[in-house]
RNA sequence: GUCCCCAUCGACUAGUGGCCCAGGUCAUCACCCUUUCACGGUGACGGCGGGGGUUCGAAUCCCCCUGGGGACGCCA
């Protein structure tokens, strides 16, 4: 049975990389029948919150990762890895250290002068019960560190094939910390171990730790799980992703109205691909599809804008009435406007947009002018200049007249009014159209003006010419 | 500085010695459609980091260089 887990520190949010480390094993899980465990990682009692907890919770479960363990704490689970330390610390295997933190940097500074890798230099190794108690005197608190024999250790990455260590740069590092918690490198692999996690699927930053956690796993006669890891992801400066580069929180995506599916979909492009290079994958795919062995090697950068290009092509893909609800859910969260249309025609304004928007927040901006009342409404310059030339004035009088008599309101009605009008007039029917967009919309830019006309209806129509005229002779 | 990893169009990638004077997708540009935008359609631009080998033959294998990244925490 596979079991893999993602283990994320609770000390902020979800972020892109770490969905896509969370993604990966999930879906190495589900094709195998396996199980994917969520395991919070919470020693760093100083910047652990239970906020991120949430929010790391929330954020999975919106991308549909769901697990089917956990979460664990490893807070909670203090005792066991006490039991361990105590064990290596019995077998000679690991070793308290009482340097203290100034010490240490000193040391460090030291070495990283050096031609040598820094790596602490083992000086509490053998020390005396005398010395011990004169540091325990002297109110030192030790930690505890794992005492690494020379030798090569080799991983066996299923990315990045066979990738061997020097044992000699590793240093005896600490597995207790001071104030009683163990470090990342020990409780990871005893949770691994004792979880009987069979495949550890993680960023390509935690390579270096590896060769520390397999000697571990060695020292304690655990069996190793199989190492898979992961590019990581850049941002477009070739850094890897972090705040700086901004929107890296998946709990912002999920603000934008970007949908779930597209977002797992873009996720699992990054750094992952199919032998033909399919864009387009439903999550049931990705499930049969997936597969490590052809996850890259290289470091991925984010592109949004192929992101957006995927939730757009997600969005075209939805039956009208599921967007619609999308697009209701969104607009009320927001507390756009007041609405003055009715429920039927709200679909039919969704229908609009439906092959303009890339993301609901797309839908909000560009619809925005169907939920608000005219006051309110922000008209773009450029847009404005257009009601400004001569004789447009009189026309849109004559179009407002023409649309107030009109005895069916539907777009081919409009559209029959609007071109027979520019007709008469010797006009062409763009130089109607524009004008009335701008006034309708307060943009250069809208869907379908007979469809737009038709939807708003005949009184916001008549009021919004009226209103705009006004301003402009004003 | 030391150790480790990586290297195909601007971006994501396909490619595991001949099918590749390198294919797909996003972006960009042009044209078509058209009331604007978008959609859709057609096409264009654009890449194997460099140098040595190996081989009849190299994007694919080996070495060096260069470049990028990671790690070197009582963070995870």
């Amino acid at each position: 049975m596979i079991r893999v887990r993602f283990a994320p520190a609770p000390t902020g949010y979800l972020h892109i990389g770490g969905a896509r480390t969370a993604l990966f094993n999930w879906l190495f899980a589900k094709q195998h029948q396996g199980k994917f465990i969520l395991r919070v990682e919470d020693t760093d009692i100083k910047r652990s919150t239970q906020e991120s907890v949430q929010a790391i919770l929330d954020s999975l479960n919106w991308l549909g990762i769901t697990w089917d363990e956990g979460p664990y704490f490893q807070s909670e689970r203090i005792h066991i890895y006490k039991e361990y330390v105590e064990k290596l610390l019995q077998e000679n295997k690991a070793y308290y250290c009482y340097c203290t933190p100034e010490e240490l940097e000193t040391q460090r500074k030291k070495a990283l002068e050096s031609p040598d890798m820094p790596a602490y230099d083992g000086r509490c190794k053998n020390l005396s019960l005398a010395q011990r108690q004169k540091y325990e005197s002297a109110d030192r608190k030790p930690v505890v560190r794992f005492h690494i024999l020379p030798g090569i250790t080799s991983v066996n990455d299923l990315i990045r094939e066979e990738l061997t260590f020097d044992n000699r740069l590793l240093g005896d590092f600490i597995i207790l910390k001071s104030d009683g918690m163990p470090t990342y490198n020990f409780a990871c692999i005893i949770d691994d171990a004792l979880m009987e996690i069979t495949h550890v699927i993680r960023g390509e930053d935690h390579i270096s730790n590896t060769p520390r956690q397999i000697l571990l796993y060695q020292a304690l006669g655990f069996e190793l799980p199989i190492f898979a890891h992961l590019p990581l992801i850049l941002g477009m400066d070739k850094t890897p992703l972090s705040k700086r580069h901004g929107d890296v929180a998946i709990k912002h995506y999920i603000e934008e109205g970007y949908l779930p599916e597209a977002l797992v979909n873009y996720l699992a492009l990054l750094g992952w691909s199919t032998s033909d290079s399919q864009q387009i994958i439903s999550g049931t795919e990705l499930v049969t599809k997936f597969s490590l062995e052809r996850v890259s090697k290289n470091s991925a950068i984010f592109d949004l804008e192929k992101l957006r290009w995927l939730d757009g092509e997600y969005i075209k893909g939805l039956e009208i009435d599921t967007l619609t609800g999308l697009c209701g859910r969104y607009l009320n969260k927001l507390e756009i406007g007041n609405w003055k249309l009715e429920i039927g025609n709200f679909k039919e304004i969704v229908r609009l947009f439906q092959e303009r928007m890339r993301t609901l927040g797309d839908f909000v901006e560009r619809a925005r002018f169907f939920f608000v009342d005219t006051d309110s409404l922000k008209y773009e310059p450029e847009a404005m200049t257009l009601l400004t030339k001569n004789g447009v004035s009189e026309i849109m009088e004559e179009v407002k007249l023409r649309l107030s008599q009109l005895p069916s309101f539907t777009p081919e009605a409009i559209e029959i009014c609007i071109r027979g009008l520019a007709e008469e007039l010797r006009i062409k029917a763009a130089d109607i159209i524009h004008p009335l967009r701008a006034i309708l919309t307060g943009s250069k830019v809208s869907p379908g003006i007979f469809e737009v006309v038709s939807l708003l209806g005949q009184e916001i129509v008549e009021e919004r010419i009226s209103k705009i005229l006004e301003r402009v002779k004003g």
